[in-house]
DNA sequence: GTCTCCTGGGAAAAGCTTTTCCCATGAACG
DNA sequence: CGTTCATGGGAAAAGCTTTTCCCAGGAGAC
């Protein structure tokens, strides 16, 4: 009862041979007749046989194991389609193992690597790539070595490179977003729009600037304020914001974190949420859902993105890329009740 | 190029034996000549060679990974310990594989033997485990199998296996905590304790009653409330305390968010906090902290405990398991301002 | 009745590494 | 100078599974 039992073991027990023993475990190409599969299966029960998985991913030439890749699993965000992933994985008998990259997107390339190394069925990039042409190419060569050897590789918010993804619609709910707060009455809004290079911001910023453009509202230049991604980064957009510019009525951060973390700088600055200024974010995290007011955001399915990568690396193509995209829906809390009486007064007036 | 180089392809580019060659790159006891160990590196280089892993886990009897078991990856106090975790990990060149018991603790014993069959290194158990004697039992034993494969196991928050453990002061905290709200002159709380077989939130439970206690307040039976551990059982045990208990000052919650949801039960009542009712939790979860009003709670270094987790597993001891006690500190806010005013003055006057 | 084909079982190789065992060479010691 | 070690290299086995190839027996066809 020591150790484990080997197939070894299971076929002499049950007096055939490996091979039989290992098919009628298996269910290979090859049938087995009912009466030895049936002396197998029992052999295995009774010495409680479990596969050498290294044995097998030697043989095979992979693990069962799929190898997820994300900036920050601390991040909400990251760690809601990350339970997607495992939650699927789960029902299909698969390990994950989870990589973070702690926003250093040079990284993901080496994880990639890394995961090849294992010889890991499948990979998911998730999170927001980056814009830099030579990482991007970096981690394109990578991902054709992992392909190469036989692997699958999702992405989940990421169109950049030729593999099957599931697109969230940052674009298009950037842009409800801004119409639905155009119509709400405001009109002189700033934008925390995260780091230059990072697509997925990029994606909000610009779907949310389309939005206004439709209600004829312009985003003069000096309203987009850059900053880290996170929520220090919007605590210091915010800064900035409050320091240069004037007559802002609502404020859009392109995700949750950075809408908090100005949220905060509001309040250091003794000033009220919504009261004197609207902040509106992206995401919809689920621990920022009882705040209060109520943030203003655009909901995205995090599990259900998870879920849809992994389906789309098991139903892996015949090679052609394929993109699943995935809407968002906005949702208007009390952080944007609409502008403030005064200014909407005057506006009614002129 | 294509497909991967060999050990063998290494060796006979270098001109020499595969004994040598994996010698060389792996630095055994065995010393190698330092012009052939040249010529080794030169050519794995060369041939851009990496190990395989599965030949090798095969071979030693255990992959370079280290599985973790967690509750639920999208609750942000098992992902800050996660990240821990993979930080660590990363830095010691392992990979971390993540399993989701979504709650369900008694998967735990399942996904262990999962670990064991990958052959993992080492399994860290996170999490707040339940006080079940069979699940315990059943848990243990498949503990034991693990380690008896050659294993290391070591838990976070969960004291009940023999193996290292990193305790989370979770009756420190809430007796501290405790103190913390006797002092501002609280008397009359009310305890939103979580499920009743869960080891974690019956310690902040006990070791809040005993600080109580300390400051000869005394928490009545029927205003303890169990629930569930999540937001929405946080919501549920607080409508029932606002239903049923009179005079209540003060409400802990055993979680940062279940506090969360007490606060939106408080709200749907159109009640103010900390106007009408003061609430503290357990945990400093990182994207609470900017909430206004600031919850009073008890900051835990999730990270921390992470790192001490896979760190303990690495200098894994010599059989007699060991223990690291990990303080925790309370954070008073905004949401425990103190009993109100008027209370506060009629305790003066008697 | 013989030949061919198909089904299902078994032996053995392959997959890649690590490690044991053996061997040769040169140094140290008596 | 002969014996004994220590050092470092190589051949080969072990670790466990999957799969190819071979083979035997039975069924069907002519």
């Amino acid at each position: 009862m020591e150790g484990n039992a080997t197939l070894f073991d299971v076929a002499r027990v049950a007096g055939v041979s490996l091979a039989t023993a290992s098919r009628a475990i298996n269910g290979s190409a090859r049938t087995v007749g009912a009466e030895l599969r049936e002396k197998v299966l029992r052999a295995a029960q009774e010495l409680d046989y479990s596969p050498n998985v290294a044995a097998r991913a030697m043989k095979r030439g992979h693990a069962e194991v799929v190898g997820m890749i994300v900036p920050d699993i601390a991040d909400p965000y990251f760690s809601g389609i990350a339970s997607g992933v495992m939650k699927a994985a789960d029902e299909q008998g698969l390990m994950v193992s989870i990589a973070s990259t702690r926003r250093q997107s040079e990284r993901e390339a080496e994880y990639v690597a890394g995961f090849r190394r294992q010889r890991n069925r499948a990979v998911i990039l998730a999170g927001s790539r980056t814009t830099s042409r030579a990482e991007v190419d970096r981690l394109r060569a990578e991902v054709e070595r992992f392909e190469a050897q036989g692997g699958t590789v999702a992405a989940v918010s990421q169109r950049k490179l030729p593999v099957d993804t599931v697109v969230v619609e940052n674009r298009q709910g950037a842009r409800a977003l801004a119409a639905d707060l155009a119509d709400l009455g405001y009109r002189d809004f700033a934008v925390l729009a995260g780091p230059r290079d990072l697509l997925t911001a990029k994606d909000r910023l610009d779907g949310f600037r389309a939005g206004l453009a439709d209600h004829g509202v312009d985003l003069a230049r000096e309203r987009i304020v850059n900053g880290e991604f996170s929520r220090d980064g919007g605590y210091q957009a915010m800064e900035q914001v409050l320091a240069e510019c004037d007559g802002v009525d609502c404020v859009f951060a392109v995700n949750d974190v950075m809408a908090l973390g100005a949220i905060s700088a509001i309040r250091a600055r003794r000033l009220d949420v919504p009261r004197h200024l609207s902040v509106a974010g992206f995401g919809d995290i689920s621990t920022l859902r009882d705040m209060s007011p109520r943030l203003t955001t655009v909901r995205v399915d995090l599990e259900k993105l998870g879920r849809l990568a992994l389906e789309m690396i098991l139903s892996s193509g015949d090679g052609v890329p394929r993109t699943h995209r995935e809407k968002c829906q906005v949702v208007l809390g009390s952080s944007t009740p609409g502008p403030k009486l005064a200014s909407r007064r005057s506006a009614a007036r002129g």
